[in-house]
DNA sequence: GTAAGTACGTACAAAAAGGTAAGTGCAATG
DNA sequence: CATTGCACTTACCTTTTTGTACGTACTTAC
């Protein structure tokens, strides 16, 4: 527990120009974002799925529901608390779904929910690029 | 002038196992890179690109060619800094052309490469899918 | 004559991200 | 009976990233 740590950002002057959507009142009603402005939540989204660790646990768990551990060996050169940190934030964003079942040795599985699983595949159409890729980029960078 | 500070990383020893390719003795001969292992280089290619200003840059870009300071103010809170070594990045890894004109206030361009366009394309559809899908998120948040 | 715009480079400082090592509680394994 | 694995958490420290502020060289606008 413990992990209630919300970022209270009401201050009484209205938020301007924050996602240019007519605020109509009440609690944030954004029909959507914009990236290109400071301050826009999706940034906030942004980062977390474009972190280090955060692109590769999206591709991962794509092919399936993964237990703690068999990330951390899948994914080469991740920490456990990087693992963990990064499980909770997606989970946070509603990108994948934890369950855990009261057994003796922990028993914990992570999916991705459907919502996790539309990004997952955008980011993984980047990674294969990437990877499909890699030989013409190092060819760019060494002919310079 | 004066930019040509390359990395030289050629050292004597091989690097060993970096991307599972058979390596048949000269210079780097890769088939295709594999993100879940540590040391290959698509990773590094993905923190460029999924850092936090070069995927906006990449977005902003395939609108079209640009001005240093034209980007500079299309992109929220960017500072001049992190705009100069972002578009330096992406430059060095075959994504972006820079074009400078020598005349007397400065004048340079920057335009995607067919390969920045590529993977431009990727990132925007990533970053596409979040602007639409801000209030789920923003929801999924809210209802824990 | 002073300010502003252009496209950066550079030094320093702050912030964020990440790594390491240890601890937890319990059961199966040797 | 000591060790290992499970799924984490925590404290502490290092590395990386990002921001701030200033300088440059020259010209046009005020």
């Amino acid at each position: 527990m413990a992990k209630s740590s919300q970022k209270e950002k009401s201050s009484p002057q209205a938020r301007s120009g924050q996602h240019e959507v007519a605020d109509r009142g009440l609690s944030g009603l954004i029909r959507r974002g914009n990236v290109f402005s400071e301050k826009c939540p999706s940034r906030d989204i942004m980062k977390n799925v474009t972190s280090r660790w955060g692109v590769l646990l999206l591709v991962a768990l794509l092919e399936g529901t993964h237990r703690f551990s068999e990330l951390r060996r899948k994914i080469g050169g991740i920490s456990e608390k990087m693992l963990a940190q990064t499980l909770q934030r997606l989970e946070y964003d509603g990108f994948v779904q934890r369950t855990s079942y009261p057994v003796v040795p922990p028993y914990v599985e992570y999916r991705l929910t459907p919502l996790g699983r539309q990004i997952g595949k955008k980011v993984r159409a980047l990674g294969d690029w990437i990877e499909e890729n890699v030989p013409k980029i190092l060819a760019a960078r060494e002919s310079r």
